[in-house]
RNA sequence: CGGGGUGUAGCGUAGCCCGGUAUCGCGCCACAUUUGGGAUGUGGAGGUCGUAGGUUCGAAUCCUGCCACCCCGACCA
């Protein structure tokens, strides 16, 4: 392990990079666009998916699993839909490979060519609707609420550990509703389920907004999604929830029964949320001495170093500090003792640093004798010393653990609210986008020309029509025209 | 797909212009001394120099082709 990490200041995108490999996160793979998650980087996203997979089934929905493998012709049933992902497919033609006569490898087999070819999953609307499709025929078998984790592969241009990998894991939920009414309640109410999730335990605050038509997803007729601004006042895209209409159960031919004896197409929803946040959670949070963990992600809150020479002082400190691990863990704190007297304590606290633990304890001959810990806060780099008889150290880690998210969340909120700018004319637009960036609150004519002019000039988007945009009068900032309220532009990852 | 760059030990690199089978650091292994902010010393292991050809007595180095990856753009969760 190497000592330091590029600074953000200088190089944003190498900071990211080097990062995610120092902190042990991701790798590259020898395929590329694709990435090794190793074992730290995983077991938050477990706790990612944990938490989400609960909030999924409070809200009704239940797991499922559908192929990873869709047959060609699906994906052209929808039209909208098939033009936005098909440039992106991975293709399967063969089944078989064979010795080459040439002895130079395997090649494949040109017998074995498949009937029709198979596309490996974008996202799974096609395959899932041509299921629902046996799976409904009156309006009892609905709504149904399903949701899966799985693996896609979009073949993207560039990609980015995290941000954009060919392949990548995500959630997606596909509900089927009676009513438009219902299916639009539906991507409202997930929508809400991805910003409490990024709130409360990504620590990380969000626009809750509307996509204009020309950002949304393809396939649907509407597409809400939750924003986040990154450190370097780049937006970030964190889930997306999409209300379908019609477009699926027509494509698929998903009808049903009503109540009062007609046939009905279905209303669908599909919404998801991706390894992406893993990202969005590096770069939200973490600084130059490496990532800054929310308590409510971290692999666990609390590492333990002892500090001791030899065996002896070793074997009485351990006793201190299994005694404090179980209770933390009695507690619901997860805790990790790091014994190793192959690493001296300065290396884990740099390694401890690196890898964003909220809490870190250090616990020496010194403390014993002085009945004290040494408590070191990942967020503001800050250490105490705290006596045994204050309070009961579960409630002394447990506040700091709370105090820790709630600063966080704090502090990239305050971010957020300094680097969203409201601009009123083009000449402020481009100098505050070039200049301090972040979220640029303008007003706009509502048409895609202007959207995408604006997009071609300055390279920043429309990220959202925030749910909570205040109704005014004003003028498009660039085409002048008039204006009922403010979008967010940003450029966006 | 356009522009730029890089391939030499697990990682990061020197050597390349001016051909003579490889430098240094980190990491790894052993031993000793160390342990309250990334220890030190001594000894050691590890490389068909991305790949295929060509030139040459001899190629990491010169020439040609190929492959891969990274960065910046356009595209996208």
């Amino acid at each position: 392990m190497s000592k330091g990490l590029p600074k953000r200041s200088e190089d944003y995108s190498l900071w990211y990079n080097e990062l995610v490999k120092r902190a042990d996160l991701a790798e590259n793979s020898p395929v590329r666009g694709c990435m090794v998650i190793k074992p730290y980087g995983y077991s938050i996203w477990e706790k990612m998916q944990a938490e989400l997979d609960r909030m999924f089934k409070e809200t009704g929905h239940t797991n499922a699993y559908f192929p990873l493998f869709i047959p060609k012709s699906f994906l052209s049933k929808e039209a909208s839909h098939v033009e936005g992902f098909a440039k992106e497919c991975a293709v399967v033609t063969h089944y078989r490979l064979k010795n080459a006569e040439d002895g130079s490898g395997v090649i494949v087999d040109p017998e074995a060519k498949l009937e029709e070819e198979l596309i490996v999953r974008p996202t799974s609307e096609t395959v899932i609707w041509s299921t629902y499709k046996n799976w409904i025929q009156s309006y009892r078998d609905l709504p149904l609420l399903v949701n899966q984790w799985a693996n896609v592969v979009r073949w993207e241009m560039r990609t980015r550990l995290f941000l954009r990998t060919t392949e990548f894991l995500w959630q997606e939920g596909h509900t089927a509703h009676a009513t438009s009414d219902e299916a639009m309640a539906e991507t409202v109410q997930m929508m809400n389920v991805y910003a409490q999730f990024a709130e409360e335990f990504m620590a990380l605050p969000v626009v809750r907004g509307r996509k204009t038509a020309n950002e949304r997803f393809a396939g649907a007729d509407d597409t809400l999604c939750i924003e986040a601004l990154m450190q370097d006042g780049k937006a970030l895209q964190a889930g997306t929830s999409h209300f379908l209409g019609q477009n699926f159960a027509k494509a698929f031919e998903v009808k049903f029964a009503t109540k009062e004896g007609g046939l009905e197409y279905v209303w669908g929803t599909s919404w998801g949320v991706s390894t992406r946040l893993m990202g969005a959670l590096i770069m939200a949070h973490s600084d130059d001495n490496g990532l800054v963990l929310p308590p409510k992600l971290a692999p666990f809150q609390v590492v333990i170093v002892p500090i001791y020479r030899g065996e002896e002082e070793l074997a009485l400190i351990s006793v201190k500090a299994k005694e404090i691990m179980a209770d933390l863990r009695k507690a619901g704190i997860s805790v990790k003792y790091d014994d190793r007297d192959t690493q001296k304590p300065g290396w884990k606290f740099a390694e401890y640093e690196l890898k964003g633990v909220p809490v870190r304890i250090a616990l020496g001959p010194r403390d014993l004798e002085n009945k004290t810990l040494e408590i070191a806060r990942r967020d503001t780099l800050t250490k105490e010393s705290f006596q045994w008889e204050d309070m009961p150290i579960t409630q002394k880690i447990g506040g700091l653990l709370e105090e820790i998210q709630q600063g966080i969340y704090q502090k990239a909120f305050d971010f957020r609210k300094e680097n969203t700018t409201e601009v009123n004319s083009w000449e402020e637009f481009k100098e505050v986008l070039e200049g301090k960036a972040g979220f640029l609150s303008a007003h706009w004519d509502g048409t895609p020309e202007t959207e995408d002019k604006i997009k071609e000039l300055t390279k920043a988007t429309i990220r959202c029509i925030p749910l909570d945009q205040v109704p005014e009068q004003g003028v498009c900032v660039y085409s002048g025209k008039p204006s009922f309220g403010r979008v967010l532009f940003a450029k966006a990852y």
